[in-house]
RNA sequence: GGCGGCAUAGCCAAGUGGCUAAGGCAGCGGUCUGCAAAACCGUUAUUCACCGGUUCGAAUCCGGUUGCCGCCUCCA
């Protein structure tokens, strides 16, 4: 079996060969650090996160570099409004992405380098590309020519000729071409600034992860991604510069991910209908968000409502009620055998669950239709175990161990059913007023009580009072349990 | 104006030429239970926005219509 992406270069799934057996290179575009970040940037990093991880399942050996734009507009006009220095404001956002990406189980790229680290680079590039005659100077500033570089608009699809009519840009009359763009902006005063041969200045968005990609993935690597947004201009101009100076293909895949919209509309900071990730796990359980953010396929817009997200908890809900009776019924998975990723799912011969589950996959990262199976799957968990009762068959709990450890294996590749179920659920309620539980445990204590003497009414009337302090009773052959109501 | 995407049940969402159109949530009926809860079983789309066409056969391909959205400006 292959692994299938779409590749936004040529709009159609390729299959997906590496340039070097099983070593990939993949450069996926990160946030520009001047405020939290929502859950539209969250989609994007677990996007690639989940792609990441299932590569390595795979058994290939991914180098994943992400980067951070440290050095942009909107940081010196952030610092400017708090009369802070822009590597201040960068520095901290920073760290605020960090905790976001914890909580949300991101695994931590290979290498996560920042604009300002590769400002020498850049200079470098930007010399290339005047000496090979695709950049101009222009007074202070130096600009790229679309012009000059015969494949532009390829990735995106586009043509000059429609570009230049249609141009919403107020057109810079020191441009050659309307979609000309500038490599190197003079400096100006209060902007941090860097020497260079063309005058003190600063370099173009662009130019970073030209630099930095080919700093560690080399002038062709395999993947690059970002969001659906980047692809125009960020993209396109990414590669005109990097092939115009590197030669090379640039990247061979190119993989963007789709929006998160509200209300059917694109989430965005100038639209100012976002969602942070700080107040969404406010809400929400980080594996509920992580769900909820696969539960449609990656390149498609998704649209966030609070009903959509609740609906997806309580099916998480019950895969850990599931994993939960597994417990009970066949002791605690051993957890050396079910964390491990790298290669958990090369061989999957014999193994319907990891064969399904990576047909899915292997077909441009299907989540929706991989999370149909995992439910497929605890169905038929339950139904064994509602069977099973009381006996002690053998070839049964062989059977729910094995299905659990291919499950778990699923699991972690979505980066989720990482959790022991009680911890899950406690986490779930944690945000509710908790009742005291040695309160709960003597209530239950007089209810069995009641229940003994078949006194129903009492029973009922301590459950009646149990629920409105947010308990929910279960009634069972070996007792009664008790749970937090979610 | 240029380019592109999407439209599948009450809601969410897979499926992109051929067995009975996955799965989740919600609802209803049942099993279990003193009653519940949980779980399970059954049930909820003769039909995939609409109209034509291609084909032995289409939700899936082609053309058109309508509606929604995105990119073309910083943006995951």
């Amino acid at each position: 079996m292959t692994i299938k992406l779409y590749n936004t270069a040529t709009r159609r799934k390729e299959v997906f060969r590496p340039l070097n057996d099983k070593k990939v290179g993949l450069y996926v575009c990160g946030v520009t650090v001047y405020d939290l970040c929502h859950i539209g940037h969250a989609r994007s990093a677990i996007v690639f996160d989940v792609l990441v991880r299932y590569l390595r399942a795979r058994g290939f050996d991914v180098t994943y570099v992400r980067n951070f734009t440290d050095l942009d507009d909107k940081i010196i006009n952030r610092a400017n409004e708090l009369g802070k220095k822009p590597m201040e404001i960068a520095e901290h956002y920073i760290d605020e992405f960090y905790k976001d990406m914890e909580r949300l189980s991101i695994l931590k790229p290979d290498k996560e380098p920042r604009a300002t680290q590769y400002v020498e680079g850049m200079i470098q590039m930007i010399a290339t590309l005047i000496e090979k005659g695709f950049a101009y100077v222009e007074g202070q500033d130096v600009f790229y020519s679309v012009e000059k570089f015969n494949g532009y608009g390829q990735l995106s699809g586009r043509r000059l000729e429609d570009m230049k009519a249609g141009s919403r840009i107020a057109v810079n009359e020191r441009k050659r071409h309307p979609m000309d763009f500038v490599l190197w902006k003079g400096a100006k005063p209060g902007e941090p600034q860097w020497p260079s041969p063309w005058g003190p200045g600063r370099p173009g968005w662009h130019l970073e992860c030209s630099v930095m990609s080919s700093h560690f993935l080399g002038p062709t690597f395999d993947i690059h991604g970002g969001g659906k947004d980047l692809l125009f201009p960020h993209h396109e101009n990414e590669r005109a510069q990097s092939i115009a100076a590197n030669g090379g293909e640039f990247a061979r895949y190119w993989v963007h991910n789709g929006f998160v919209t509200i209300d059917s509309e694109k989430m965005s900071k100038s639209l100012g209908n976002f969602l942070t990730i700080r107040d969404a796990l406010k809400e929400y359980h980080p594996e509920v968000l992580r769900l909820f953010l696969l539960s449609k396929h990656y390149r498609h817009p998704l649209d966030f409502s609070r009903n959509a997200v609740s609906d997806v908890q309580s099916g998480l809900v019950r895969i850990y009620r599931t994993l939960q009776r597994l417990n009970t019924l066949v002791g605690k998975p051993t957890t050396q055998s079910e964390t491990s990723l790298y290669g958990s799912l090369s061989d999957t011969k014999d193994h319907p669950l990891l064969e399904q589950f990576t047909n899915l996959m292997d077909d441009d990262l299907n989540t929706p239709g991989a999370i149909g199976l995992i439910f497929e799957t605890v169905k038929d968990m339950n139904r064994t175990m509602d069977k099973l009762g009381d006996k002690t068959g053998t070839r049964d709990r062989e059977k729910l161990v094995t299905e659990r450890e291919h499950l778990l294996r699923c699991g972690n590749v979505l980066g989720i059913l990482a959790e022991e179920p009680e911890t899950f659920f406690q986490e779930l309620s944690s945000s509710k007023p908790e009742a005291d539980p040695e309160e709960i445990e003597s209530l239950v204590a007089e209810r069995a009580r009641a229940r003994a003497r078949k006194d129903w009414a009492t029973a009922d009337a301590i459950r009646n009072r149990l629920r409105e302090m947010g308990v929910i009773l279960e009634d069972g052959p070996k007792g009664t349990t008790w749970r937090y109501e979610i």
